[in-house]
RNA sequence: GGUAUCGUGGCCGAGUGGUCAGGCAGAGGUCUGCAAAACCUCGUACAGCGGUUCGACUCCGCUCGAUACCUCCA
């Protein structure tokens, strides 16, 4: 399937032709999680976004690099507590060491995404781990005369820039505006503009995370981190900047200054950005505190909660929205996910089934299976549809079902292509896949084989109300029995 | 206040200037001992008001409403 790709940047606010700067290679860079929380629903929107658009390129042929960072430190917390570092302040609070507290959360980040089938990035570095990249970026913006130094502190000079350049070409901010409509906030005396951000932090004496640096000791500024990353990995030149819509003003803008400055010209080609997942048609979020957490999903253990959700269910239901619209969260859309998704599980497995075909069939009347193969291509190239996709999965779902109940017939190449697709779309793209089901025990197996034989001799003499009794009480022990015209079968649930 | 995005049938959610999203729920039917599953049929949805057009849910304008960002947030 020869097609383009098309994507959405927010840069131009157009879609895009895309075209990497140097083909096959593909420079792809996400903002990842600050590691002072549990993962919730929220962090599964990016991570799950741009997975797809990893694996997609993959396909595409492309040789991707995929960067996402750990923000393990250098994240100012500016309401309450004045200028203290995230990770250190979770970490006083638990009386650990900060690096123990990112330690644990990056691990269960890791583990939730897994469960996801969120891919590991190529490098997933942490900011902690790339403090001389941060110093050496500062120290050429200082030297450039875009950043000056104010008690062993570091900021960028916000107005200087925009001089020369335009500081919110991104999130469409104009510098006025923002000189007249930002907030006062305390502690900020030191910036010659209160539009100016930091680059290098002093390190107060009850901070503890601290690094010696030609300014002061103390800690970069939160926005540094990507850029000097993203510079490491990727160059000074690289493709895709990736991350939530929130990120956008005011880090991803700062970012596109700091890189401007010390890297002499734009890095970012192309800038994605998903959008929020709301809760009551709010964002859910860290500081709005209405957030579920994605362990509390998946054992349902939460007061908005009216069952748990496996993770599949989760992936699904975030790629059955478009990822630039905002997705409000339910339970009844959560369990319409759910569903709809055993629907397809359950299509691939008749799929499975079904081998042989009418040799006498060569043509298809009214089905045409390369048409869905081509409308899913269509789809992923205009921006990463994936509801676009999922839709056409439906359709083949409907031929599955029609095919296997002989109302359909296929021929064996649209047969063939259409088992492609559902594993390249479904498993590979979307990254789908079945989640443990029991039943490999072989006792398990053993039993159920002799209940069903005997239910089947009852059934044979039409004691319905034992086979019934049979019946239930298996569906009391959640073991769903099902008779088919090809016999009984069973699932556990 | 500024900037941006958006308003689609009971719910979730695509999309397009002139045939159709799709899922869930609901109604009727086929099949089946009954269930379940599956399949078929069914809803005169595009915030409101104007304008452009032969024709607009889709383009333009205005009004109303919602959300996000402007301070940390994915």
């Amino acid at each position: 399937m020869e097609s383009t790709l098309i994507l959405y940047n927010t840069l131009s606010r157009k879609k895009e032709i895309f075209q990497p700067l140097n083909p096959p290679f593909t420079g792809m860079y996400v903002c990842g999680p600050t590691v002072y929380g549990d993962p919730h629903l929220g962090h599964a929107r990016p991570a799950i976004t741009f997975d797809v658009v990893f694996r997609y390129l993959q396909h595409l042929g492309y040789r991707v690099r995929y960067i996402r960072n750990i923000t393990d430190v250098g994240h100012l917390e500016n309401d309450e507590d004045q200028g203290e570092d995230k990770i250190a302040k979770k970490a006083r609070l638990e009386q650990l060491e900060p690096m123990e507290v990112a330690q644990y959360y990056s691990d269960r980040y890791f583990i939730f995404m897994e469960a996801m089938n969120v891919k590991r990035p190529s490098v997933e570095p942490r900011a902690s781990g790339h403090i001389p990249e941060q110093i050496e970026m500062i120290r050429k913006i200082v030297d450039a005369g875009y950043a000056y130094e104010v008690n062993g502190s570091v900021y960028f000079d916000v107005l200087k820039y925009n001089e020369k350049y335009k500081y919110g070409k991104l999130s469409g901010r104009i510098l006025e505006d923002l000189l007249s409509n930002t907030r006062e906030l305390e502690g900020q005396e030191e910036k010659k503009n209160i539009v100016d951000f930091a680059l290098w932090k002093k390190a107060q004496p009850e901070h503890i995370m601290r690094w010696s640096s030609p300014w002061s000791e103390g800690f970069p500024g939160w926005h540094l981190e990507c850029s000097a990353m993203g510079t490491k990995y990727l160059g000074e030149h690289f493709d895709i900047h990736g991350g939530g819509m929130d990120l956008m003003f005011p880090h991803h803008e700062s970012e596109i200054a700091q890189s401007r400055i010390a890297n002499g010209s734009d890095s970012v080609k192309y800038w994605m950005h998903n959008n929020m997942i709301t809760i009551n048609g709010q964002k859910m979020g860290k500081s709005l505190g209405n957030f579920i957490t994605l362990e509390e999903f998946f054992t349902g253990n939460h007061p908005g909660l009216s069952q748990a959700y496996s993770p599949m269910t989760i992936r699904f239901f975030i790629l059955q929205a478009h990822y630039r619209s905002t997705l409000d969260f339910s339970n009844e859309a959560l369990q319409a996910a759910e569903k709809g998704l055993k629907k397809l599980f359950a299509g691939i497995e008749t799929l499975k089934k079904i081998t042989s075909v009418d040799p006498s069939v060569t043509t298809t009347s009214g089905i045409n299976i390369q048409q869905l193969s081509d409308n899913c291509y269509q789809a992923m190239n205009d921006d990463f549809n994936t509801p676009m996709v999922i839709a056409n999965l439906f359709e083949g779902v409907r031929i599955i079902n029609s095919v296997w109940d002989k109302k359909e017939s296929l021929s064996q190449a649209d047969l063939e292509l259409l088992k492609n697709m559902f594993g390249l779309f479904m498993g590979d793209i979307l990254g789908l896949k079945e989640e443990t089901k029991d039943g490999g025990d072989e006792v398990v197996q053993g039993l159920m084989d002799l209940i069903l034989a005997i239910r089947k001799d009852v059934r044979e003499k039409k004691d319905f109300s034992t086979s019934d009794k049979i019946r239930d009480a298996l569906q009391s022990l959640k073991i769903t029995v099902k008779d088919t015209k090809e016999g009984t079968v069973w699932s556990g649930d």
